[in-house]
DNA sequence: TCACAACCTTG
DNA sequence: AAGGTTGTG
């Protein structure tokens, strides 16, 4: 049986590009709540779905390490492509050991395999995690300017770094957060699970857990589809899904998503807004996850208490609901705050503001022949361990 | 433009 | 209640 790659067990090939952890922290990035696809597998090993096929990534202090499944798919996306070449990318086993044994922390020493490395080109997959983590926005510069503009953030800045906004496939992002009214994170994640085993292309199995695609737009279209996920505990969202599926493929057809990419912020967001189970929020979500608008700005009841709280936002109080006239004044007040990138500042803000990461806020707790470097992710690991979770900090 | 209820489940 | 949307007054 197929099993989850490990970046120590020397069975799998992985390849790696130099990626600083300022520029990329996976555990934040894929786990606060804007994709719902990525599981850690094993301890920083997250496997997910993307771009068709099923990955597993991991990253040591300076490198971002990926391990895909399933290579036969690769040939198809190949063909009528020309990639860029690949230079500098090859290590030699050496280094990655020396590398691996630095950052792993092997107490036996010398024991530590490492997979294959190959020479040979490796099918886009580094072109595609770089378009993926949008790599080419400079995301250690963005967040001095937000510190610079805002003390706020700036408290929060050198705790939760490396939280960078995705570039996902605009099918996807739309139909999960249509799931996401009025639910949990931790709800959503199941649905969005079964909605693909039931509906997505099979992809692969590994440790006995069947991978799918997402969904196309036609399968989600298909009138059977209101009862199928009403079965598997959509509630009142299945009809949303299908209606909205349906309304794509019959006004615009299965391109137009794609094509709001093209299109201003304000225009793609009131297309999208047309559709059914999509108002202000869920459109922004899907504006600045996937439709490349990142001073678009999710306003929800987190980011409107923030908002009161932090920033003695005036418009925010004094009233019960918030209104579209409130939700549109919040965005235009981060937007002049951060700039053209306000929507990536605030899902920094949102990451730390989530439960699951508010142990990442106490104090550093010193480890036994722990290096100060591995600070961050020792605590984080050793607090896993310990089941801490302290009360959350709060700032007045 | 604002307020409120209803909507499906479950952690 | 939970990262909302829709329909009604």
């Amino acid at each position: 049986m197929t099993q989850h790659a490990v970046f120590s067990s020397g069975a799998n090939v992985w390849r790696s590009f130099c990626c600083p952890r300022s520029e990329l922290w996976l555990d934040l990035t894929l786990g606060c709540g804007q994709t719902f696809r990525w599981r850690e597998t094993a301890d920083g090993h997250w496997t997910g779905v993307m771009g068709g096929r099923v990955w597993t990534l991991m990253q040591t202090e300076d490198r971002l390490w990926y391990h895909t499944y399933g290579s036969q798919v690769s040939t198809a996306r190949q063909a009528g492509r020309k990639w860029p070449g690949e230079g500098e990318r090859l290590e030699t086993v050496k280094k990655l050991k020396t590398e691996a044994a630095a950052v792993k922390e092997e107490p036996e020493g010398g024991t530590l395999e490492l997979g294959e490395v190959t020479s040979q080109w490796d099918g886009g997959e580094e072109e595609t995690l770089r378009d993926y983590f949008q790599l080419k926005v400079p995301l250690g510069d963005l967040y001095k300017e937000w510190a610079s503009v805002d003390h706020h953030f700036k408290d929060i800045a050198n705790i939760f770094t490396g939280v960078r906004m995705l570039r996902q496939d605009p099918t996807e992002c739309l139909f999960s957060f249509i799931c996401t009214s009025n639910n949990h994170i931790s709800r959503i994640e199941g649905m969005i699970e079964r909605l693909c085993a039931k509906l997505g292309a099979p992809l692969c199995r590994l440790d006995g857990t069947p991978y799918h695609d997402f969904p196309t737009v036609h399968a989600l279209a298909d009138g059977s589809v209101e009862a199928s996920l009403r079965d598997l505990g959509f509630g009142y969202r299945a009809r949303f899904l299908q209606q909205s599926a349906r309304q794509i493929l019959d006004q615009h057809g299965a391109d137009w998503l794609g094509g709001l990419r093209s299109v201003p912020y304000e225009e793609a967001r009131s297309a999208l807004r047309t559709l059914p189970g999509v108002g202000f929020k869920v459109a922004d979500c899907v504006c600045l996850m996937s439709l490349d608008k990142s001073c678009a700005l999710p306003v929800d009841t987190h980011m409107w208490q923030i908002a009161q709280r932090d920033y003695r936002c005036t418009m925010a109080t004094g009233r019960k609901t918030l209104t579209d006239k409130v939700y549109q004044e919040i965005g235009d007040f981060f937007r002049k705050l951060w700039g053209p990138y306000a929507g990536w500042a605030h899902s920094v803000l949102f990451c730390a503001d989530l439960k699951k990461f508010q142990k990442l806020k106490e104090p550093p707790i010193k480890m036994e022949g722990e290096g100060d470097e591995k600070e961050s992710i020792g605590k984080m690991k050793a607090e896993k361990k310990h089941g801490k979770a302290r009360a959350k900090v709060c700032k007045t």
